[in-house]
DNA sequence: AAAAACCATGGAGTTAAGTCAACGGTTTTC
DNA sequence: GAAAACCGTTGACTTAACTCCATGGTTTTT
C-alpha cells in the first residue's frame, strides 16, 4: 500500500510516518513503485505503527521504539546486555501505569465529589 | 520552606519549580522573608507537585494539570461545562493505561521469548 | 483534459516542557 | 571571614516529535 493508505489505516499523517521512517521505525518494501517511484508498505508497517502507538502512550520515545522494535522483535538478540533496556522498560511503564492510576482515581474522586453527575456503574466498574 | 527544600522533598528541580510557578500550578505564600525577599511555600506545594508528577506520567499537560488544580481542587465549581473536561481526561487516562498495559505485554513476552533470564514469578504476579 | 488528490524530497518552523547562563545579592559552612 | 551553597529574575537555549511549506512530478476524479 501506499503512504496514504498507511496513513488513514494507522491514523498516523503522512508527514507523521515519513519521520518514522526517518527514524528508522518503519521501511518501505525495498522496490519502488516503477514509473512514479512511489514507496510501497506491507501490513507489517500497520503492525508496528500499532505498537508505536501504544508504546507512545506508555511514554516511550521514539528512539526506544526503534531500539525494541530493531533489536528485539526482528531476530537480533545481542544477549544479556539488551535484557536490562527491556527490564527498565518494564518498570518504567508499570511506573506509569500505577502513578495513571493514582490520577485517575483523582479524577474520578473530584467528579463524584462536585456531584456534577452521578457517576453510571458501568463507567468503570470492571477497570483494573 | 524554600525552594531549595521543595525541590529535595518533590524531587523536581529548583527550575522546575520556577517554571511550574510561572505556569500558575503553585503560588508561594504571599509574604517573602524580610531582608531577603525569598519566597517560601507551604506542604500544600510538596503534594500538589506530587498531584503534578502523577498527572505527568498520565499524560497529562501542564496546561491540563492547571486547569485541574485552579478550577477543580481548590473550590471553584463552575457548573456543567467543567465535567466534560474531567470526563474527557477520565477517558483518555484509562485509553492510556489501556495501552500501556497492551506494550507491557509485549515488553513482557519479549523477554520471556528471547529467554535472556526465567522470569521471576514475584515480579508481575500481584499486577493489575 | 483539467482539477483535485496524491507522492517524494528537503528544509524550515512549531510546541511543550523544561534547562542553562549570567547577574547580583544572601546564608551557611568550613 | 572566605568559600560554597543558596536565592531571584531575566532571557536565551535545548530536545523531542512532529508539522508546514515549497517544488515538481503522478494519478485519480470529474
Amino acid at each position: 500500500m501506499r503512504i496514504g493508505e498507511l496513513s488513514k489505516r494507522t491514523g498516523f499523517t503522512r508527514d507523521a510516518i515519513r519521520f518514522y521512517e526517518r527514524q528508522g521505525l518503519i521501511t518501505p518494501r525495498s522496490d519502488r513503485e516503477e514509473t512514479n517511484n512511489y514507496k510501497s508498505y506491507g501490513d507489517d508497517a500497520v503492525m508496528t505503527l500499532g505498537v508505536v502507538r501504544d508504546a507512545q502512550a506508555a511514554g516511550l520515545s521514539i528512539a526506544d521504539v526503534t531500539i525494541l522494535l530493531t533489536q528485539y522483535l526482528s531476530e537480533d538478540a545481542e544477549g544479556f546486555d539488551g535484557d536490562e533496556f527491556l527490564v527498565r522498560k518494564i518498570a518504567e511503564v508499570q511506573d506509569r501505569i500505577e502513578s495513571s492510576l493514582r490520577l485517575l482515581d483523582i479524577l474520578v474522586t473530584t467528579r463524584q465529589a462536585l456531584a456534577l453527575a452521578p457517576y453510571d456503574d458501568d463507567d468503570l466498574q470492571d477497570f483494573p
